[in-house]
RNA sequence: GCCCCCUUCGUCUAGUGGCCCAGGACGUCGGAUUCUCAGUCCGAUAACACCGGUUCGACUCCGGUAGGGGGUACCA
């Protein structure tokens, strides 16, 4: 069923009744929660995850916190999280509470909250909303596999729930070891209403025993989420869609423990460029198939081999954050790309600044359907919001990388900065990720490499084109100021007395001054390389073409 | 298999019964501009999954089909 825009807003306050029907300060507070599970990176799908979190939790003047969910893993896990916080740090999504910034409701690690899990298994074991089963793995799978020959629904027997202590006992004298198991309903129906898809409902016979605490005493995931969620008082539990279907065996765990009832948004999967499979970070070399996503990558690649990161490295990967962080992205275009991947406010707003997000967005506008990642679409929100940056906080981004890459030194000079400054100035939109600055390596090397692609194409006869540059490195001197304006006049006098088509002189000059065959404007790149490189490069040009004639035949008809 | 979710241009989406022979953005393709590239400007292309029903009228409501996705663990 679906649900018109008003009759979702009703939702919203009807949903978490528990809370907002007890009239305590408790009841227009808003609490919610990112919990990511220490994997050592930081995945794009789960970033919007976190951003949807913490834009509901902003909007409504509430809390956002950051939980740790590693009942699976115990060890490295300060090391496995490091990328974690340290991209959604990157990011602007601050938490309130959680690793390194605490909070009153601590520890923020599941690892740390073990004897809460267990307090509440005791609750619901007493409830006698779950048993003991002693069971064994084979037992199960037997029955599992029985099912599966007789085609039907497997439900286990609970054969060996044991529910009083003879029956413990017995089972224990057979050696057997238990595990606790939900004791789900046989039947009846369980109704969700989800504050993005509506009315969700489920058949308890659908259900299964599922397992919460392991025989060596550890529990599941299921219910230390539920318990966490309930001690961290989170009123809005917003997460991927996948966690749909086992969203009733949690309720059923709510239920079970006493505990209110958090109002549930279920997001849509981000999935994989041009289909509806989530996106996975292991999938790297089918994605480098898809033409936008290899150009993304290839782009990412060039900047990262320059400044000396590894890019055979696993989290070098546009699926993952680090990627743009370490390409130089800004953080603002990413918020913005992944807040429009599954919401949008209007027919045609775009373009939004991280407050105009808090102020806009709602869990009603939240699409269903997933949304596939989009490479370019990303790529135009980041040359969108870098276009907008005042032209110092472009050169500030910029030079970290000229450092990398070593063509400035750690110390920058104040002649460093205004080169660089022009540079940008310059450079003007051809600048769209901070590491693209790299592409503009002629103005920090005293011998540019020549492309001979460049060359072939700048070349008509060779040496009509050495005596061409000889006369115009004549006219050089003569430029002065020298500057691109009076360079551009120069030029266009030289021009005419050379009797040689304009754009083949430029071309020629843009190979001699910086051997390639696109760069920024000539006069600029000109102006920006100073008059003793001006006259140096085209010399070193000439040499160049006078010692490899070979190389330098004019191009023929099928180049 | 069973359960749940989803389905508008290639992609992200607007659309809550007549405003829609469906709007915006990215892309793509043309064209203009410039010394290359980038950009900018202008134009074009392209979608309601399908079948029934309800209604004077359906992209919008209902039913079904198909397709896609998720879940079904002593994973998270």
């Amino acid at each position: 069923m679906t649900w018109s825009p008003r009759e979702k807003s009703q939702l919203k306050y009807s949903l978490h009744s528990p809370l907002s029907t007890l009239h305590s300060p408790l009841s227009t507070m808003v609490r919610t929660r990112f919990a990511p599970s220490p994997t050592g990176y930081l995945h794009i799908g789960g970033v919007r995850t976190a951003l949807y979190n913490w834009l509901f939790a902003r909007q409504h003047g509430g809390q956002f916190i950051l939980r740790i969910d590693d009942t699976d893993r115990q060890r490295n896990v300060q090391q496995s999280l490091r990328p974690i916080l340290d991209g959604l740090r990157w990011l602007g999504i601050e938490w309130d509470e959680g690793p390194e910034v605490g909070g009153p409701l601590g520890p923020y690690y599941q690892s740390q909250r073990l004897d809460r899990y267990r307090n509440a298994v005791e609750k619901l074991l007493a409830g006698g909303h779950a048993y003991y089963d002693y069971a064994t793995t084979e037992e199960i799978q037997a029955e599992r596999a029985a099912a599966e020959r007789e085609k039907r629904m497997f439900r286990y027997s609970r054969r060996f729930m044991a529910e009083t202590p003879a029956d413990r006992a017995r089972f224990e004298a057979e050696g057997r070891q238990a595990v606790v198991r939900l004791k789900i309903p046989a039947e009846g129906k369980l109704t969700i209403d989800d504050a993005i898809r509506g009315r969700v409902e489920f058949d308890w016979a659908n259900e299964q025993d599922h397992v919460v605490q392991r025989a060596d005493g550890t529990c599941l995931y299921h219910l230390a989420n539920v318990v966490d969620d309930h001690d961290f008082q989170i009123t809005h539990v917003i997460r991927a869609e996948e966690h749909l279907s086992n969203t009733p065996r949690q309720v059923f765990i709510v239920e079970a423990l006493g505990y209110p009832r958090p109002a549930y948004a279920h997001l849509p999967l981000v999935a994989e460029p041009g289909s509806h499979t989530k996106l996975s970070k292991r999938k790297l070399d089918k994605y480098l198939k898809n033409r936008d996503f290899a150009e993304l990558f290839e782009h990412g690649r060039k900047i990262a081999a320059l400044i000396g990161h590894p890019v055979e490295a696993d989290a070098f990967n546009p699926v993952i954050v680090d990627f743009y962080q370490t390409v130089g992205f800004l953080p603002e275009a990413i918020v913005n790309y992944l807040a429009l991947l599954g919401w949008a406010l209007d027919d045609k707003t775009e373009h939004f600044s991280r407050k105009e997000l808090i102020e806009s967005f709602s869990l009603d506008r939240v699409n269903k359907a997933p949304a596939s990642f989009d490479p370019r679409k990303l790529m135009a929100f980041e040359e969108r919001h870098f276009q907008q940056l005042p032209q110092e906080e472009k050169v500030s981004m910029v030079l970290p990388y000229l450092q990398k890459a070593g063509f400035l030194s750690d110390t920058l000079t104040v002649a460093d900065r205004a080169k660089v400054a022009a540079i940008v100035k310059a450079a003007g939109d051809r600048i769209k990720i901070a590491g693209d600055i790299l592409s503009f390596s002629e103005f920090f090397m005293t011998k540019p490499p020549i492309d001979p692609v460049a060359k072939k194409k700048a070349i008509h006869k060779p040496t009509e084109d050495i005596e061409l540059l000889k006369n115009w490195c004549q006219v050089i001197p003569t430029i002065q100021p020298f500057e691109a304006a009076t360079y551009e006049k120069r030029l266009h006098e030289f021009a005419s007395t050379e009797e040689r088509r304009f754009g083949d002189i430029v071309r020629l000059l843009r190979v001699a001054l910086t051997g390639k065959s696109i760069g920024l404007g000539l006069y600029e790149t000109a102006e920006i390389l100073g008059y003793s490189a001006n006259t140096t490069n085209i010399q070193l040009f000439i040499f160049d073409l006078a010692q490899k004639p070979e190389d330098n035949l004019p191009r023929s008809e099928d180049d």
